[in-house]
RNA sequence: CGGGGCGUAGCGUAACGGCUAACGCACUUGGUUUGGGACCAAGGGACUCCGAGUUCGAAUCUCGGCGCCCCGACCA
């Protein structure tokens, strides 16, 4: 992509109304724009590095056997009403010319039941699971924090169905651990917690998956041995121990929530009495989980953990693009050689933003430092004067020139 | 939803109740520049959030609405 033709631009000023670091760097380096409190649009790097999560999501659903579906937003009334969560405060709804209403999906139990109702009838066709990767509205009464806390924002939701209780805790276990593969493709597996946390109406506890970092809204305790925390809104209940271990001696950190798992048990299936008939030609009833990833709060939380004073540091899984090509002066050497670049690397299937506008050093430096793309090639005279072009990491402070023959063979070392 | 703050050009800001609403960034044209947010010159762009009121006169004061941000409560 040349930069030139790049919808959307850098800027230096710092939006007003925004107090928190993703959503001011993400502003200034054009990858999303404000619409109104807590909605946002993506603007093409943006939904670039949205699309990667959420294909590291999908691959991990995958392979624990997730099939993706995609469900509506616009919802039944009828539905909500049987679990009896029409009328709760987060609910958006919409009305019609004719006051017909509907409601706008913040969860998705009251579509997927009904739905796995109509299909599965067997013992048979245990145990499955769908998800899907979908925007949810929620009425929040306070949008904040950027893309961290929206009213609409992207979520991944998977649900999974049991014919037996032991089942569905083993999949809970299976999909506890394919979160923490996402948390470690994108670059936040260390500073992720498997969280205790209340279990809302479904059961004593769920699972959250908390991020340690300032921006966030909770505060968890962590067990160092255990490498396992509790939400503050539980840890009286246990006595301010590890659930584990015991250890009273837990550390306090604010975190993101980046993830939520609930074993929701019979709490939908009996709602819509979901049954199925099992090997004694038996009804009986189906156990469910559900575990929710929001692809844009995730993307949110990366940039919380990762920036410096000049601008994002993308993890390479996700960066828009891999390599960030900058070439310095109008001389048309440069110009030609960085074309030529620019293609070759275009040919070798490596993502590369050429910033190919007519703009100092100075603002061509800023702008790549703010967009944050792992690796910064540079065109300019004094390299090209020894064949070479100055490659760089973005976490790092030292480039290295390197022979321009060799560039692609470098690339592909560093990425 | 309670408390606080704020709405002026695309963005960031200025303007005592009084002249044609000013400046910087961005944008357009021409020229000089090109290794860390360059310079010169010439331009275009505003129903000062909306609606009432006070006043000879309102961006400025008053009331009401809407919106945005922060703190809290609530929440993926």
């Amino acid at each position: 992509m040349k930069q030139s033709q790049l919808f959307g631009k850098t800027t230096f000023e710092i939006p007003k109304d925004e107090t928190s670091t993703n959503a001011q760097l993400l502003i200034r380096g054009g990858f999303v724009d404000k619409l109104m409190a807590g909605v946002y649009t993506y603007l093409p790097l943006g939904k670039r590095v949205l699309w990667k999560i959420e294909n590291i999501i999908r691959e991990e659903m995958n392979d624990i056997g997730g099939q993706e579906i995609l469900m509506p937003a616009l919802q039944k009334k009828e539905d909500w009403q049987t679990t009896g969560r029409w009328d709760i405060d987060v609910m958006m709804k919409v009305k019609t010319f004719f006051d017909k209403e509907y409601g706008l999906g913040w969860t998705h139990e009251e579509v997927v039941t009904p739905l796995a109702k109509k299909y599965i009838r067997s013992y048979k066709d245990f145990p499955f699971s769908v998800f899907q990767i979908q925007t949810k509205f929620r009425s929040e009464k306070r949008a904040k924090s950027g893309i961290l806390r929206g009213r609409e924002f992207s979520m991944k939701d998977l649900y999974s169905f049991h014919a037996s209780e032991k089942d569905l805790d083993r999949f809970y276990d299976e999909a506890k651990d394919a979160y923490f593969k996402v948390f470690d493709r994108v670059g936040i597996k260390d500073q992720t917690y498997l969280t205790f946390a209340s279990g809302g109406d479904f059961s004593k506890y769920s699972h959250e998956f908390q991020t340690i970092a300032s921006a966030g809204e909770d505060t968890i305790y962590i067990c160092d041995k255990c490498k396992i925390a509790v939400n503050k809104e539980i840890i009286e209940d246990l006595k301010n121990s590890c659930p584990k271990c015991g250890n009273k001696n837990l550390k306090e950190e604010k975190a993101i929530e980046t993830g939520n798992i609930f074993k929701l048990k019979t709490r939908f299936s009996e709602a819509f009495n979901f049954k199925f008939i099992d090997e004694n030609s038996r009804e009986n009833i189906v156990l469910m989980g559900c575990y929710g990833l929001g692809p844009t709060r995730l993307m949110g939380t990366i940039i919380e953990l990762s920036n410096d004073e000049n601008g994002i540091i993308w993890p390479k899984s996700i960066a828009p693009y891999q390599v960030h090509l900058v070439s310095l002066g109008k001389d048309k050497n440069i110009i030609n050689e960085s074309v030529k670049i620019y293609k070759s690397l275009q040919e070798k299937k490596i993502e590369v933003l050429f910033d190919d506008r007519d703009e100092s050093a100075g603002v061509k430096f800023k702008d790549s430092d703010l967009i944050g793309i792992p690796l910064r090639i540079v065109v300019s005279k004094k390299t090209l004067e020894k064949d070479s072009v100055e490659i760089k990491e973005r976490q790092k402070k030292n480039f290295e020139l390197i022979q321009i023959n060799s560039l692609i063979e470098k690339i592909k070392e560093l990425l």
